[in-house]
DNA sequence: CGCAGCAGATTACATGTGTAATCGAAGGGG
DNA sequence: CCCCTTCGATTACACATGTAATCTGCTGCG
């Protein structure tokens, strides 16, 4: 599985939310604040094409293009990624990171002691 | 604070761990896997100083080179960084994700528990 | 005192990324 | 039936990244 630039993830968004999509729609659905051109979007939407992320269907004179990877599947390549390489691959020092660096408020630590008490059953 | 690349971290790992060192230095404690010649790695370092991620100082006439930011600081801005991306900015789902995605043990579990029950503290 | 060798600085070059503009075909409106 | 619009495809172009090689200036060895 080919490497997701940022600026293809954020296309990929848009279709994991909805699909399938034509090149305009998405287009629409992009964030405002990107500022993206269609022409823009149509340049990520070939790259993601080439890239085996996404996959098309004709539609008259038009793509239908739709994700061809699952986002958990990229989410857990990424977060993997991040993990091997700032954490040695141990998920613990991770959330002993995010604590000591205020990521976690006292209701976060909630929910999740609630979370793993749940997967421990 | 400049962006990181990938290659040029690998870099920044070597001289969190050992500072100060000299490019040579550094260069044969770069992992040997990456197969990097010293030219690359003296690239490497001249990025990073001019992106202002080292700071050097002249012994003789070669250059000490030492990390200018803290890992700590690098760490939590990635993290930060894909959490917003990927889970909207909340770290529970990213622990939820962590967990569905098998990358908890029963020990990461029991581990995180006792973490999270310190922090209440 | 001259030169081999090492330091950093400069240059190189292919590929990836961000952000389009342009081109050629096709289709719909008049 | 012809032209304007609209598609996807192709091309553009600057900057970042990965991976070096070359250049230039000192410096210590002989």
């Amino acid at each position: 599985m080919e490497r997701i630039a940022e600026a293809e993830y954020v296309v990929m968004e848009v279709l994991w939310e909805e699909a399938p999509l034509t090149a305009a729609e998405v287009s629409e659905r992009v964030p405002r604040e990107r500022g993206w051109s269609l022409a823009t979007v149509k340049t990520m939407l070939s790259r993601l094409l080439a890239k085996g992320a996404l996959s098309h269907e004709e539609e008259g004179r038009r793509y239908l293009y739709r994700p061809a990877i699952r986002r958990e599947d990229y989410v857990a390549e990424e977060s993997g990624r991040l993990i091997d390489r700032m954490f040695g691959g141990r998920v613990t020092p991770l959330v002993a990171h995010l604590a000591s660096a205020d990521r976690l408020s006292v209701e976060d630590i909630e929910e999740i002691e609630a979370l793993l008490k749940a997967l421990k059953s």
